[in-house]
DNA sequence: AAATTATTTCGTAATTTTGCGAAATATCAA
DNA sequence: TTGATATTTCGCAAAATTACGAAATAATTT
């Protein structure tokens, strides 16, 4: 015996973006690459927070997952610079709920 | 050896208020206080959310927790209510993240 | 080919989150 | 005082998150 109702697409989608931002080291990445205005690799972020590389990785690709980051392949080094359709698209989602 | 780095405080506030909206239920009960722009029960929630009482009670402790909501007694009921003045707070640092 | 650099993936462990139903709490009505 | 109403707390289980170090990957330099 199920209800007859869901969460609306709205909502899952607010959660998923609040999700993304939930953990220092990913609100630390996004404002990085916004503060830069530029891409940036994990070697350059590391220095600055109490993580272990792997650890950041992770954060790296569920921030990638959620669609708010994209790397850029540049060997050695990879850049990940902010996916700025998507950011644009969080934004204003946000900017409706905190309005 | 241990890093002498920590993440701000401001990064750690994001992603506390981040946490409290990272669930659809949660974005549910916060949209819903604000829509109607009044207070509002557990009763008067649970029918459009699928997800037992028990766990709605969960979701609004961890709002209240976070300051984003607060309860009023009226018995028998208890009435929900935005907490305006931590709202706007996030409300400022998110505007602000996502200027 | 071996070493170096930058980063990720793997394996694993500890902790937190999410969820439920049953039982508890508290108030009011009959 | 018994019953009805509204909601929470408890006990538990399953799943997800966070974290680390070791090993793997991939490209370049020596």
């Amino acid at each position: 015996m199920k209800k007859n109702v869901d969460f609306s697409e709205k909502h899952k989608q607010i959660a998923i973006i609040a999700k993304a931002l939930s953990h220092p080291a990913r609100v630390y990445i996004i404002e990085k690459l916004i503060s830069l205005n530029d891409c940036c690799t994990s070697g350059e972020m590391i220095g600055d927070i109490p993580i272990a590389r792997s650890t950041l990785s992770q954060h790296l690709k569920e921030l990638k997952y959620a669609g708010l980051i994209q790397g850029e392949i540049e060997p050695p080094k990879i850049k990940y610079c902010i996916n700025k359709e998507n950011w644009d698209k969080a934004k204003q989602i946000f900017n409706e709920l905190f309005k």
